[in-house]
DNA sequence: CGGGCGGCCTGGAGGC
DNA sequence: TGCCTCCAGGCCGCCC
């Protein structure tokens, strides 16, 4: 389900409903997810302790406690983190509950259970295993076109399985990577070693203008994706071709095709992406 | 090292 | 109604 816009805008929603809140209880009810979950760590990291602030790194999302540790939540497809009353009863699915001093808890459901939530020392975050190798963020300054050149001289993968790959640059999906090569007029299917540095530097920008675009308009929801409290996003009125085979391309005019790359639906348009 | 692929999971949609 | 296949926003590890 998310990519960086999503994992962003429940950060907002979250930064605005949890600061200050204490933790009461934590409930595991199932801990099957991407790797186990593991219930006296997060009791010990959690119970008794407030929440300090929301970060995110990548697709994860960080939660801040005053303990000095740090939840990382990883939403992989499915995962869904939102905030209910605590007496709403619980649904399949539902992973972990954290029980809230102000009467709320903050649920963690995940049907494909491709997601994650562990504990990390808020001091030792940046050499936590999930985040190490880590490439920039797509709206950070650090990423520019010199960093997406350096990442693609030489090389004969396909741009779009270059642009999700996470050393490379950070939350670019399989939704955003089609619809940021379509704004810049790139082929998906073109060798990144093959795409001239100056239509790079246009990538880059399209990178940033659409993620930053998805996040102002509340993220992508295909079927399922909600912030904090439930809301749905509506950046997938703004698609120009993500999940558009058959019709037309809002530029030119043309058929939008699907085909599949890495295993992926990649979808373009033939006529004005080369 | 780069590159390609299978695997991990469940549920919803659509065809028959 | 049921059964089958395909498809889905991510990521990891194995192979050559």
């Amino acid at each position: 389900m998310p990519e960086l816009p999503e994992v962003e805008v429940l950060r907002r929603s979250l930064e605005r409903l949890l600061p200050g809140d204490r933790i009461e209880a934590v409930v595991v009810s199932d801990k099957r997810l991407r790797e186990p979950v593991d219930l006296r760590e997060l009791a010990r990291a959690c119970v008794g302790h407030s929440i300090v602030g929301l970060g995110r790194r990548a697709k994860y999302l960080l939660v801040g406690l005053d303990s000095g540790s740090t939840l990382l939540v990883h939403l992989g497809m499915s995962g869904r983190l939102t905030l209910v009353p605590v007496e709403t009863p619980s649904e399949p699915h539902e992973h972990v509950s954290f029980l809230l001093a102000s009467g709320r808890r903050l649920r963690l459901r995940d049907p494909r259970r491709f997601g994650l939530i562990t504990v990390v020392e808020t001091s030792e975050l940046e050499q936590d295993p999930h985040l190490v190798g880590l490439g920039p963020e797509p709206l950070d300054d650090e990423f520019d076109p010199a960093a997406l050149v350096a990442r693609c001289v030489g090389r004969a993968r396909a741009i779009k399985l270059v642009l999700m790959d996470p050393t490379v640059v950070v939350g670019v999906g399989n939704i955003y990577a089609s619809e940021a090569l379509h704004r810049a007029g790139i082929d998906p299917r073109r060798a990144a070693g093959r795409v001239a540095p100056r239509r790079l530097a246009v990538l880059v920008q399209a990178i940033k203008q659409t993620l930053a675009q998805a996040v102002e308009e509340g993220g992508t929801t295909l079927n399922d994706f909600a912030d904090g409290e439930g809301n749905a996003g509506y950046f997938q009125v703004s698609l120009a071709v993500y999940g558009r085979e058959g019709e037309d391309c809002p530029r030119c005019g043309e058929v939008i095709r699907r085909i599949v790359l890495g295993q992926r639906s990649t979808f373009f348009c033939d006529s004005c992406q080369r």
